[in-house]
DNA sequence: TCGAAAATTCAACGCTCGTTGAATATTAGT
DNA sequence: ACTAATATTCAACGAGCGTTGAATTTTCGA
């Protein structure tokens, strides 16, 4: 009786994971993934109760690690900082570094995941729930670290600095190539070191704008 | 012979629209969209070529709009500042401000529209084309505008800079609802007039943070 | 080596999909 | 009133959809 780490179950989440972040749910069939898996279809059954079940399973089997390298580097910057408190631009960067570093290093094992997080931030139908259920058990304790660097900051002002920060986060993900186009060239969408160095500064100074207006 | 506006082609698009901008391209039918327009399916096909034509007349439809009060916009600015340069907060407001406000004044008749930017913007597949074909002509010009409010800043910088600004805009574009339920309520995805106030002032700030470093 | 459990194959179900062609109804200029 | 263009209805096509049950093969501990 095998366990987990089945070569075909990993090969169905492999093959539906890539074409759910290039076309959408609806945009693939449970057919075509089947194909790119080089298995039968009912084999999908056999595995997942149903094509919702497999796209839960696909979102499930990566965020547990994010969510992981993410804690640790914001309670490594708290530990830091046990006296004093830590920058904005501290927190930030244990918000967006993990992630952009594990894209950068292991694009190809990640880029598709992390699309798939672009689409679903920025879908109206799924966006709202799915976004709050898997990661915003840990955006809280983000806000809360950005709380106490910010100690006279409003609110509302709190909070719409974190969804621009989203916002500007889970565009990068998509690499849409948008901005090599525009760029003509000078940027491109995979730069996730080029990205790095320039997203914290970015935010932590708008935070900073809004925060003490 | 009629020529435009006909009520059941204009009947057809709507429905198109709210659909495809709630659930995509592809997790909406023909069918759906007949139904909702209550129109026979055939007559989708009276009006427009293909199911593929129907989106793209439903992106036309508003486009040519949007980048006309923007332009306006930052012509405005730049009339306004003939002898001295135009901040950059100007600018970013030139892009940001016209949109947000006709969201928020026809809310009703534009929020599926801006909601259908925001998956395009972010959908790896149609993204980089769709944003560059119909938008960019009209960002280049903005992005002049900011070299030249920013003239010390390198050309990465201000592209990525852009690329921030961008997913931050378009995030606001989905109303996800997100941000209504991490803030407790104090923040709602679809309160335009505080994102409008808060915005520009953001993403200046992280202009300028890069540029100046 | 036997037998049960796990994995895979095969064939099919009812349904919806995008699209089309021909028939019919409505509109508008003369 | 006649007519030609415009608009709408009706019926259907072949294909692909998600899903299932039963039969078969493979795996592996006893």
């Amino acid at each position: 009786m095998a366990r987990e780490q089945h070569p075909t179950r990993e090969r169905i989440l492999d093959a539906a994971e890539e074409l759910f972040a290039s076309k959408g749910y609806e945009g693939v069939s449970v057919r075509q993934i089947m194909r790119k898996a080089e298995a039968d279809v009912s084999l999908a059954y056999y595995h997942f109760k149903s094509k919702q079940d497999l796209f839960d399973q696909v979102m499930l089997r990566r965020v547990e690690h994010l969510n992981a390298i993410r804690l640790k580097a914001l309670t490594a910057v708290e530990e830091r900082h046990a006296d004093d408190a830590p920058s904005v631009e501290e927190i930030i960067d244990a918000f967006t570094h993990p992630l952009l570093d594990l894209l950068a290093q292991e694009h190809d094992e990640w880029k598709y995941y992390f699309q798939l997080i672009a689409q679903i931030n920025n879908s109206p139908e799924w966006g709202g729930e799915l976004m709050t259920r898997y990661f915003d058990p840990l955006v809280r304790r983000f806000i809360e670290a950005l709380r106490k660097a910010l100690p006279n900051c409003d609110e509302r002002d709190l909070f719409w600095s974190y969804h621009f920060l989203s916002g500007a986060l889970t565009l990068t993900f998509a690499e849409t190539k948008r901005i090599d186009n525009l760029s003509g060239g000078v940027c491109q969408s995979s730069d996730m070191a080029a990205i790095n160095e320039r997203m914290p500064a970015f935010l932590a100074a708008g935070f900073r704008a809004l925060c003490s207006r």
